[in-house]
DNA sequence: GCGTGATGTAATAAAAATGTAATAATAGAA
DNA sequence: TTCTATTATTACATTTTTATTACATCACGC
């Protein structure tokens, strides 16, 4: 799922230049010149971050941060300020009402890419990094959870650290020795068949009890794979 | 308690002027001019906030930057940097190093101010005397008062450091040992033990003898996370 | 000093996870 | 096909981890 931003701004140029880079940065894009239509797409359209213009129609950005930042809904949403106003008094105007950040014109593409990206960073670190996606499964390593197609998995430590590890080498065929090593540790003792066990433990969990395509591969006499497309693959 | 802010320049006149005004503006300053002194004090003086000068001694701010962010202590600091380099390439190496923030030399000591607010507004909202909410509760923090679904839950002084620290973080698993560390202080010696006790005190509390849905989530082998759907996702 | 509430520890109960072994099932080779 | 090596599955005893309670101590306001 790609963030949201939505971008509040009356120049077309602009909005066409930004919009491309955002885009091709991976983000959806929703805009408005209008600062009344740009509190209704904040509330309903859920972005990840708002792009707020100094001067835009009906009302002004710093009036729309403003009353973001007072409705209940929207008081926690990002808010990056763009404007053609250098003088540090706005500037300071800007952040003081509740902007997270502040860009003046003329700016380069990239650095606001790069200044969402920052922002995000922050507040939505689901967004960008801290969790590790393949084949449909989400686990977010910070809260650990996992997510089958948006579906919650529940595992247990050892099916948790051994998932996150085929997740970290997404497609490898690692040995139950490899296994023991990276997923129990170096100078535990136990019986490679215990591997077995568990990786049993994590395909019914993982493919809620069998009624979803397995994702685990079994390489006769070499170990175990997570595999997108586990058994359309001849070996 | 006065949130701290580490700054990390080498210009004395800088330091001076940064100081009195962040100090005038209610924050706690204390500073180095050295990379590797930084990262001790970054991770030892347990800062709100890092202000990073990029050319700094022994190691570049960027670098120190860098290593803040790998180690697992400092990963989630704000880091604001500093510098004299306007270009925009640089602008954006250091964002995407992980900085929350960057501002190019001359800047205004009031603008510096405004924008150590406005990360630690988003980061530590608790610093800025706001309130947090989440999953139907509500934390006053200026007030102490906390309410949930609008009832009022009383609570003892552990209980709601906890609370304020699973609020700053939420849905995020933490360790026994973390949250010693992060709720009653680094230098405290109590048993990991003890946590368990105070999370069943918050629990009571919160979930008012447990006639609510429980908020809090026990990770096994993990620790505990806030979190709004505790027990329809377990992992 | 006295009462009140908060705090940390220890003991015990409860719950969940783990490893092993036994047995069934399966794939691949001869 | 038949045999054999390998993996799958299940049940269960044991261990590990967490929950809950009781209690002694401490701090603070009165």
């Amino acid at each position: 799922m790609r963030p949201k931003v939505l971008l509040v701004e009356d120049d077309a140029n602009l909005v066409e230049l930004v919009t491309y880079n955002l885009e091709a940065a991976g983000f959806d894009v929703v805009t408005t010149p209008d600062g009344e239509e740009a509190l209704v797409l904040a509330s309903e359209d859920e972005p990840a971050v708002v792009i707020l213009d100094w001067m835009i129609e009906n009302l002004s950005g710093i009036e729309v941060c403003r009353r973001l930042r007072r409705a209940p809904a929207t008081a926690n949403l990002p808010i990056l300020m763009l404007t053609a106003r250098a003088e540090e008094a706005d500037r300071i105007r800007g952040l003081e009402t509740g902007a997270d950040d502040y860009l003046t014109k003329p700016f380069s593409p990239r650095e606001l890419v790069a200044r969402v990206r920052a922002v995000l960073r922050r507040l939505r670190p689901a967004l960008s990094g801290g969790t590790l996606d393949y084949a449909g499964i989400s686990m977010d390593t910070a809260a650990h959870k996992v997510t089958r197609g948006g579906q919650a998995i529940p595992l247990g430590p050892t099916e948790f650290r051994l998932l996150r590890h085929f997740l970290e080498h997404p497609g490898r065929v690692f040995s139950r020795e490899q296994l023991l090593d990276a997923v129990w540790g170096r100078d535990v003792y136990v019986e490679q068949r215990t591997v077995d066990v568990h990786i049993r433990r994590l395909r019914k969990a993982i493919n809620v009890n069998d009624t979803l395509p397995d994702v685990v591969r079994t390489v006769r006499s070499a170990g175990y794979a997570l595999d997108g497309d586990a058994h359309d693959i001849a070996a």
